[in-house]
DNA sequence: CACACATTTCATTTCAGAATGAAGTATGTG
DNA sequence: CACATACTTCATTCTGAAATGAAATGTGTG
């Protein structure tokens, strides 16, 4: 039955030594199983045991190299779900321990269907500053002059209201610590950029990069170097 | 530390009886917890204390209704993470969620001086979704959008808050689930309707009849088909 | 007011599964 | 080939958390 396979995929990542080493493993890269025993802080032998089970249940894969054998995420959905889960975390003050400061993620990727990462930070950042957007109460509502500046992008915002999904709202990115725009808003904001090229989706990954065309008519359109 | 707020979400969604229940509530309707009990199929108590946890832990919101407590997600985030679980999952066939055609009652009728049942669900996430109205902590704040709105709609919103009683709430409609507008907002708004023939009250019922006249001009007004 | 029903709280039991120590397999190195 | 390293497997122990029965709390109803 499918809600036993959904139980016993969430009892697999819901295990305090598994999710540490699925958190650890967010910068895409592999990792082999001593590494990530300590990342969880439990001794190889389990490690192991807990790794040989998300293999089993298709959440990794692993590459043999000779002695070494390294696991990484064995499909994107799994990315996709840490990072959700990230999201519930609760919110809070910036503690800013530069612990962290060594997980080089994509610069530019997408979260679900909008760009996300440092560039969706600096771009969410742009378009309140700008006060085309302005927030409120977990939402972000457009001005006056957001909407001139949509309409001259050539986003048909009138349409967006229609849909049952938020228009537009932040959601906090879990490697920049800050909020990118999400909502069907940034849905049709990076199809825009994608239609115009300015922007690429790498095949079969959520990296997205940037064609120097969108550097400089991001500059132009934001005021901001991507 | 972060890395343990994270573990101790999952380690909650982790848990069989948990993402049953969860998984139940993806409808977006709230549930009591004698109903989530026998989804995830362990007994009450044992369903009371999960439920307590997913509460306290901010996953869950509870509104009480006499003497039946409903659940339902707390966050917008909950929904997400949830499906990019069941994302997880071994490829399956499509799953009809069950829904509660069990219910037959009037699909439009009135609760106390407003409008419930189907229509008054439809009518409430309308205005949300078109953003009149905002959500904050229990109560319905009118945006700008919706003072526009309902001015034009012939509602003196200035008035309404000289009343003791709450602007606009949310009320959870004993059918569907889900909830409806109540507060004097929601009165005078069924008082317009039926001042413009939009809908009719059926003698000593609770049951309201709908126009063709208001069908349309409710499609006009909000976008949706009653 | 008595009673039924929904739900929670508390104290206790139970058990799945994580951790561990020891031993086994595989690969690379001097 | 002996030995170190990386990792897994197996058998066993142990524990945190779920389940349960009993009882309390709260809220409608006849």
């Amino acid at each position: 039955m499918e809600l036993e396979s959904l139980a016993s995929i969430a009892g697999l990542i819901g295990e305090p030594a598994r999710i540490k080493m699925l958190w650890a493993m967010m910068d895409g890269k592999a990792y082999t199983a001593t590494e990530l025993s300590i990342v969880a802080g439990v001794s190889p032998q389990s490690a192991s045991m807990h790794l040989g089970k998300m293999v089993s249940a298709d959440l990794l894969k692993v590459s043999n190299q000779g002695r070494h054998r390294y696991f990484s995420y064995a499909r994107e959905e799994v990315a996709y779900a840490i990072e959700a889960l990230s999201n519930l975390t609760p919110v809070q003050k910036q503690v800013t321990i530069p612990v962290h400061k060594d997980v080089p993620f994509e610069y530019c990727r997408t979260c679900y269907d909008h760009i996300a990462g440092r560039a969706g930070v600096l771009i969410n950042d742009r378009l309140l500053a700008l006060e085309y957007l302005t927030e409120k109460n977990q939402r972000y509502e457009m001005t006056a002059k957001g909407e001139v500046f949509f309409k001259d992008f050539g986003i048909d915002t009138d349409k967006l209201f229609k849909l049952k999904r938020p228009f537009a709202r932040p959601c906090l990115d879990w490697s920049e610590r800050r909020p990118h725009l999400a909502g069907s808003l940034a849905m049709v904001f990076l199809k825009k950029m994608i239609a115009e090229d300015w922007m690429r989706k790498i095949h079969d990954s959520r990296t997205l990069s940037i064609t120097s065309k969108g550097q400089s008519s991001i500059y132009d359109l934001l005021g901001v170097k991507i």
